[in-house]
DNA sequence: TGTCAATATGTAATGGGTTACATCATCTTT
DNA sequence: AAAGATGATGTAACCCATTACATATTGACA
């Protein structure tokens, strides 16, 4: 490679014969500099093409305009929608943003937590990871005094604002939809019980229960990772017991479809015998040829929701670091894999 | 926000009494420094919390660590596939990566490829939008030395590095194989006829047509825009035609999900009267109840190939730019769609 | 005409780390 | 013991933009 000749601000002053101030002035919008002068700095500027060396901006200022987000994987439809309604929301601030991916290993999160306080980022969001126990990077992190927004998946920490789901209430209006839907012996496919947000989902899914006075089976409620093939293990798993559900809430939309594939394969028929719920309105449930009832979590709103609390605590510059908590309403998609009725794709 | 007090080597050097350059040198494990100084330098920064600031390295070593890929988008698992092999590949050599997207928007992709030189990026992986003709912004990226990397989707431009599939080839091998299940009137869905990978996808197809001698039929080719919408269309419209296809070979996914919805909703059977090919092997063509044949483009080895010829270049400190141009083979999974005999998901 | 205010610009320090070159102490070698 | 080699560390410039403080210029007013 060529050695890049950059042009700085020193190049622009010795061909102006003025000082490099007043380039820096010039260029940026400073009142104190007459208006022919901004004009010809402007000029000479675009003339030899300078550029702006953000690095040195960003030492001097401290503020580097980047901003790091880890999520567990970017392939997730919810994660990738997040994260859009995040640079939404920034870009027009300035401000860029670096993905990271934890592979829900809380050794990457960690490392990559720790690079991205090294890069001088400006602020961070994340979505913790299921393996994420211990609070120890996270508080590290906090020490730097750099801005931190969970989103969706939290984990306890004083002073950090959060963005949720108001999952108890998602796992309430699942199981309601199905007991509504005639169901009385409905099964629920949790996920990893560590995570706050499958907590709460059983745990509205058990309020639910109570309210409709339906018995609880602990044998119908099933922990699966989230993916195709546990969500038929647990099938296998549920159709094992003396008493088979007539209904299926899952807390995840890959475990759902995994379950109904199962469900298919025993000639269970669905929505008549079995109904199913998901979780997240991944785009596969809508495409499916048995579309999948699903919980939707307005991702993109929460992303530009996370960016707002962000901002807000970048502006209010004061010393106090504001902990502030915003939980968001589930939004139910009734379709044909729940829906015994007439009505399809009909959201609540 | 408080002010953070971040510990330099010059705090190190003041509580040791040396000079911030040893210090310096001891932290880089420059073998001039004696094992001891090394070793004291080393505990004390530990001790005081010493990090390292990226920022006023990097300005002083003209490398940021930072590499930057533009997407169209980053939710489509291709995309999010190769990332992961970009950065596999490069996170052990101690960089990071940030993740653009264009949305399919020349504007945008104008808009993050400057920001991204702005910010004294280290490379740029880049796969252009459906709307990119001109190729001004490249070129102009290049006058600013930073190595730049297609993948997928290039656009001709000298002197900067590519890795593509063979999509001439992936046409004909999809082609081939509806051939082989004895289908005789094959249509085409293309997308934007404008980015090479699809001009060589039905180019593929013109030429397994050729070398079988079925008749080609410009009216069995349809532009789709890759939309599982388009996909519906575009059937309904070769169903409009005096002679309907026995087969499809669509050059996306989501277009042939969308084909074979609407397929199924005018209750053509599928594989028996229709063969459906897809294209991208996204995961839910294997999901499905109907599983769809799918062209897989080995993402994941795409970003790592592009990576390693990034990696090629920078440590090739030469004042030649090396252009290199890598092709890679696909791989078709063949499924229920389009699997009229015995066999099932079988990659060829 | 001298003084003050207002405007425009320059000087120099700063942010934090790297490194060419200089210096000094110690050890070899003859 | 002088001269040279080797090793360890210090000095200061540099990367580039920003900005507090200093200075210079001009015009207004008493």
């Amino acid at each position: 490679m060529k050695q890049k000749e950059k042009v700085t601000i020193y190049d622009i002053s010795k061909k102006l014969n003025i000082s490099a101030a007043t380039v820096s002035r010039a260029l940026n919008q400073n009142p104190k500099i007459s208006e022919k002068t901004r004009k010809l700095v402007a000029e000479t500027a675009l003339e030899m093409n300078y550029k702006q060396n953000r690095l040195a901006q960003a030492l001097k200022s401290g503020r580097t305009n980047n901003v790091g987000i880890i999520v567990p994987y970017i392939n997730r439809s919810f994660f990738s929608s997040v994260i859009r309604g995040i640079e939404e929301e920034l870009t027009p601030h300035g401000y860029h943003v670096i993905i990271c991916q934890s592979h829900e290993e809380v050794k990457n999160e960690i490392e990559q937590l720790n690079a991205l306080l090294n890069t001088q980022i400006d602020g961070i969001f994340m979505s913790v990871s299921k393996t994420t126990k211990n609070t120890d990077h996270i508080k590290k992190a906090l020490t730097e005094n750099t801005p931190l927004v969970f989103f969706d998946r939290k984990i306890e920490v004083p002073g950090v604002s959060a963005v949720v789901l108001d999952d108890f209430k998602a796992g309430f209006m699942a199981t309601e939809h199905l007991i509504k839907e005639g169901c009385k012996k409905i099964a629920h496919l949790s996920g990893d019980i560590n995570l706050e947000i499958y907590k709460n989902r059983y745990e509205g899914y058990r309020d639910a229960l109570k309210k409709y006075k339906l018995e609880y089976n602990p044998l119908h409620v099933i922990q699966t990772n989230s993916t195709i093939e546990s969500g038929q293990q647990a099938v296998e798993q549920l159709w094992e017991c003396d008493e088979k559900p007539d209904a299926i809430f899952s807390a995840g939309d890959y475990a759902a479809l995994g379950a109904i594939q199962e469900l298919k394969s025993r000639h269970i028929k669905i929505p008549e015998e079995v109904c199913v719920v998901g979780f997240s309105n991944e785009p596969f449930t809508k495409y499916m040829e048995l579309p999948i009832t699903s919980m939707d979590q307005t991702p993109q709103l929460m992303g530009k929701i996370a960016a707002q609390v962000f901002l807000e605590q970048v502006k209010g510059n004061q010393a106090v670091s504001i902990e502030k908590k915003v939980v968001l309403s589930p939004e139910l998609f009734v379709r044909s894999s729940s829906a015994r009725g007439v009505l399809k794709e009909i959201s609540t």
